[in-house]
DNA sequence: GTCGTGCGTACCGCTGAATGGAACGGCGGG
DNA sequence: CCCGCCGTTCCATTCAGCGGTACGCACGAC
């Protein structure tokens, strides 16, 4: 782990020698770790170094809290980008962040930091907030004990903002956020819960500031959330 | 990975006993292993036994093999589920099977065994002849050897039968697959190609064999896949 | 041409960490 | 009520991982 763990979401492939500095091993050590890592092909050599294997792909598909999940949702995510032609997202949350399951992108749309596997904070995206309106508030107190990191000029900082803000979600079901992350992107966002009203997931469209109306789209979104939701319950 | 490949596809949980008895390690072993996995979140405790965590998600979404082609693959993939209302897949080689990267479909649509991050032959799938027919020599030879094995009435088993179809699928550009893995089903796919026109990749369209007409649709799944094959090579 | 550097690979003696047997408390079913 | 299975902890033995060292190679500077 310590070795898969020094590749860096965007790195491709990182040679023997950087392997071993950045992790503090002996190249000894780091050569015979990547072989046996090799041998399950968790790490693929290349000619310039190694990468990750695709059996990690393979056993990450595996995982239940995402796989349950994105089987239920993947049909409601095609209805509603095929309603909007919008960015489509799925995410859970973890800890004080969002953790992105899925993504339906079209063609042309803007480019937004979000990656399926990828995190983001709670605070500053849609789908995080959806979530946290409908959390334990010990999530949310979480959330502000970590600090409102600022990531856009209008990102929300202060905790009595924020908080109010949960309070009109909770109230329409869906969650706005105007460049809150990133210049020039707004998002529409509401939350899947489960039986006990919690928030186990949540889906958003993403556009263009001056090209996507909330109001117009809110509505579908949030049905697209309640199907989901209604899936996740079961067939009682 | 001698714990985590004990998982099978499709088991969400397994007790500490279980895991012990299959992977013939003492009890105490694996406890002491589960313990260190869990502090990495490759598995996480549920109150039955353990299960894959999420950080083993998150790992396998950064491996390049797949996140490169899924990038690229995304906006074409959704062009092509609007363009058929049918369940689209994206799927790589590997030895003598495929690999689905991604899968989009629809409600109401026919449940297919194709699962993201899941293998199946590539023999007997439409991606797969579509892979096989633009690969090198050698594969072909591979997977013959392995053997064509049954997995439907209508699979294809004589090798000759094989050769001789993916001769056709050169010369069109398309794949064409009629039950050949699951009764009920049919599938038109298309081959990515990469500069020297080796398949890298491959995308389909799978759906009810007496509901999708593969003429009409052959063209709007090649033409998805060219457009893959364009942005991989890149903006020269 | 020649040195210097950084790379991947291989060997091997030492040591500390992994192993698994044994034992215990708790729980549920027969 | 007791038996069996589970998860957990402890501990002595041993063996497998560690990393210092060294080698061949490719490349760039001088």
């Amino acid at each position: 782990m310590t070795l898969l763990t020094a590749f860096r979401p965007d790195e491709v492939e990182l040679s023997l020698a950087e392997l071993a500095r950045r992790t503090g091993m002996a190249k000894s050590t780091a050569h015979r770790l990547l072989r046996e890592l090799t041998s399950w092909d968790l790490v693929e050599r290349t000619p310039g170094g190694v990468r990750l294997g695709m059996r990690l792909f393979e056993l990450g598909s595996q995982v239940p809290r995402q796989r349950g999940l994105r089987e239920a949702a993947a049909p409601f995510l095609a209805d509603l980008f095929e309603a909007t032609h919008e960015t489509v997202h799925l995410a859970i949350p973890d800890g004080v962040e969002v953790v992105y399951l899925q993504k339906l992108e079209r063609r042309g749309g803007p480019k937004v930091p979000s990656r399926v596997g990828g995190r983001l904070p709670a605070h500053c995206t849609g789908v995080g907030k959806a979530m946290l309106a409908f959390a334990p508030p010990e999530r949310l107190e979480a959330v502000l004990a970590a600090g409102l990191r600022r990531r856009a000029p209008r990102t929300v900082v202060a905790p009595g903002l924020l908080r109010q803000e949960l309070a009109e979600i909770r109230e329409r079901g869906v969650a706005l956020e105007h460049e809150e992350s990133t210049v020039g992107i707004t998002c529409v966002a509401a939350p899947i819960l489960d039986a006990e009203g919690m928030a186990v997931a949540a889906v958003s469209i993403t556009g263009w500031v001056n090209r996507l109306d909330p109001a117009r789209f809110a509505s579908a979104v949030r049905t697209a959330a309640l199907g989901v939701s209604r899936v996740l319950r079961g067939p009682s």
